[in-house]
DNA sequence: CGGAATACATCGTTCTACGATCTATTTCGG
DNA sequence: CCGAAATAGATCGTAGAACGATGTATTCCG
């Protein structure tokens, strides 16, 4: 017999299986393997990864993005998130300027420089993507 | 009309819809959310995150795993994963030796604690995992 | 109008992943 | 069987970024 439970579930004293573990460690480690490719890609376009998690979150932000929703975007603290901006607004990829209708918020928007590296690693990305998305499926389907 | 082929692709030079950045924004936030999730959880257990995976990535191994099968699982140079070996093992987590087939070699295996460890924070993973593997599904199903 | 809440700014600290470099084993061609 | 090359791990110093703590300006709201 088994037992596992006719939903699929478990009882919260059942020891979880070497079968699960496998399972988890693979999915995590296609992730880790997701993100270093991000990664090395952001750095071939001379960004660090964050940088480009950055400037995607504000090109795909609905309006102009404040820090403070790019911190929640990133999970980032808003002091930590303001000094990426300020990097990143160094390295000429985005502006920030003071909201007309709250002088506290600085909203955040794209160079054509910012978004002319962005759409490239976008591009790239889209492969790897495709490959990660099916074999964490694959995965995840295992864990019920 | 629309651009897009028949077979959902889409051709190199056309320029990347705002419907597109915005699935991919919202699939980096939800894993990060999840990561930050993940994180967390290992605090509230006393590990670091990277603590967490490295347990993991020795209860999910085939067999007791060497230093730089480890470092490949994790994504990380030998170096950084020994250091973090480490200390892993001077807080009782694990335990290295050497290998004796071959004296190069470092195998790891978890401690009792670091089983107990492993296994309730895995327990903690379960519906969080689920919820990203929807989430993550559906934004990952707009990109074709 | 005034206190509370919000949003950002500044600064020093800490932690860890890394590159560079070294030693100890094992492997393998001749 | 030997020595060069490859492999696995060990050590050390450095750099970078995220953070906590704290401060200031602006807005909100009763």
């Amino acid at each position: 017999m088994t037992a596992r439970r006719t939903d699929g579930s478990r009882a919260a004293d059942e020891p979880l299986a070497d079968s699960e573990y496998r399972a988890l460690g693979e999915f995590r480690h296609a992730l880790r393997v997701f993100l270093r490719f991000s990664e090395e890609a952001a750095r071939s376009e001379g960004l660090t990864p964050n940088q480009h998690q950055l400037l995607l979150a504000i090109r795909a932000a609905p309006a102009e993005p404040s820090v403070s929703w790019l911190a929640d975007q990133l999970q980032l603290r808003a002091n930590s998130t303001l000094e990426l901006l300020r990097r990143a607004e160094s390295s000429g990829l985005l502006e920030l300027r003071a909201d007309d209708a709250d002088h506290r918020r600085q909203l955040a928007s794209l160079t054509d420089e910012g978004r002319a590296r962005l759409e490239r690693l976008t591009r790239l990305h889209r492969d790897e993507l495709r490959r990660f998305r099916s074999h964490a499926a694959e995965l995840l389907r295992e864990l019920g």
